[in-house]
DNA sequence: GCCTCACCATGCTTTTAAGGCATACTGAAA
DNA sequence: TTTCAGTATGCCTTAAAAGCATGGTGAGGC
């Protein structure tokens, strides 16, 4: 018996349902059935009563439920007092991008330092490339960016935590300010700010790929080092700039934010580590990132 | 992190020594050495100070070390009372040579029934061969016997609890009982009382080994089908039997044991059981048998 | 009453990680 | 200085978990 087993008995058993256990345990459904069956042959009784349709805890699955959680989170507890014992809160390094992450960090940051209230978290804005670098280099534990392409992922694990739709930030007084919605075509016409291209090199590429579907680019007439300093430039009203949605939280009315028609894909942004490091706290730092329900 | 790796730093804490702790688990010291790494790894501080020579528990490694105990124990706790909720206690069948486990069997069952008093324990008295069979069969799940030759273990594991010098027994009035050693010359000029040869094919093929180095196999005057007709026999002075000297717990004052010299090699008696099964069960049977210190 | 759907189980293959062996390294004791 | 008991490391073997494809089954819709 390991805690593996334990832990996927209290998934299977909280969702009655192998399946969508599997789908939150991120392991497929034969893997999962396979063990539960296999913690039942260690014990020598059964914890589910199963039908082809659904499986249900038997009493003795009642009582060991019970049982077992406490196990776990003991556990849980034992390394948190014995880190403290060691003194040594630990420590964290996170790469973020600031404008994508708005909206999540602040409720990571809180829900984690919550639990780990001696750990030392420290934070790197950086560019999706150099986080994978760090990452690579063991000098990030983990990241919070935008979905990387496959081919630079080389090893890291990524998990989508949230889907921003690309929008059009207008300064309020600008005459387009007015609209709802807006077409990438009357974009490409106003000038654009974006991102530096030094330090955001995909973003211009993924702009141009926009732009090319509509068969003109758009005039590039400020770069800008970060969303601060774009967030000021729309607001003088110098042009638009294309922003995930999330800015919203950053310029509140600062900005108005206007969806595109049609709709580009929306920016997956989540998480990315290491996943053979299986480090306490990076776990336990993926684990406060996910949105309470999964 | 898997029970496993807590199992093991309980017992390296235990013993504050790698390689000791390795052989009690049953496993090599570089895997254990690793096991315990990677724990640390996981959980980001040291659990142990090691030098060249040895390893001390750290002050994170002594509080993690109470709480991890408690939390097996709490593990144990769970199936037993999950156990007790299914009903069934359970259920577990024991091949034994009466004999060979007058000494071992008895401490085994008591300890067993302490710790699971519902579990019903079925006892088999087989010969060696028949036992593996069964095992084989799952029709036992664990055996006391003497160490079979490996090439019948087929899968099967055996762990030794004791070894037993063989002896001679006789009648207490018999002429030799004066002796306190015997020869085996001198045996194999007397008559001898044997087990069946047909229910205990491996004693005979063993007694004719034995005296092949003496050159002159002894008369055997009468077989029997078990150690409690034996020992009437040789008690009522029909002749000499070699048994191992636990039969002295069995027939007390009624027979006299001579040790032989030269000593032969003494029997190893242990438990045989199916590693794959890793049944709680049969664990916990295994556990019960080891000697206390080990 | 028959499909379809959602779900669990099984067989097979791939991947991962533990286990084991040989051996290097280290500091204490003889 | 040598020996010895102990730990760590590298490489290979082996066992077990994960994954994929697929089969079986009961509930609910049509």
């Amino acid at each position: 018996m390991e805690l593996r087993h334990l832990r996927y008995f209290v998934a299977v058993a909280g969702e009655e349902n192998v399946s969508r256990a599997a789908r939150k345990l991120h392991v497929s459904q034969p893997g999962l059935s396979r063990q539960i069956r296999d913690l039942e042959d260690e014990i020598g009784f059964q914890l589910f009563e199963r039908s082809a349709k659904s499986v249900r805890l038997t009493e003795a699955g009642k009582v060991f439920l019970g049982e077992i959680r406490a196990v776990l989170q003991q556990v849980e507890s034992a390394v948190k007092n014995a880190r403290a014992a060691a003194g040594t809160g630990g420590e964290i390094h996170v790469g973020y991008a600031p404008s994508l992450t708005v909206q999540i960090l602040p409720a990571v940051l809180r829900k984690f330092q919550d639990t780990f209230p001696k750990v030392r978290v420290a934070l790197h804005d950086l560019s999706t490339e150099e986080m994978l670098a760090r990452l690579g280099e063991k000098k990030l534990q983990v990241a919070l960016t935008v979905r990387p392409p496959a081919r630079l992922l080389r090893g890291l694990r990524f998990e989508e935590l949230a889907r921003y739709a690309m929008c059009v930030a207008v300064a309020p007084k600008h005459p387009l300010a007015k609209l709802k919605s807006i077409s990438l075509r009357q974009v490409s016409r106003e000038p654009l700010l974006a991102y530096s291209r030094q330090e955001y090199p995909e973003y211009h590429a993924q702009l141009e790929k926009i732009f090319a579907t509509v068969g003109h680019q758009p005039r590039i007439i400020g770069e800008h080092d970060g969303i601060t300093s774009l967030i000021a430039a729309v607001e003088a009203g110098r042009g638009l700039a294309l922003v995930p949605s999330c800015v919203s939280c950053l310029a509140g009315p600062r900005l108005k934010l206007l969806t595109l028609r049609p709709a580009l894909p929306p920016i997956p942004v989540g998480v990315v580590w290491r996943p053979e490091a299986r480090a306490a706290l990076v776990e336990s730092f993926i684990a406060c990132a996910r949105p309470a329900g999964i």
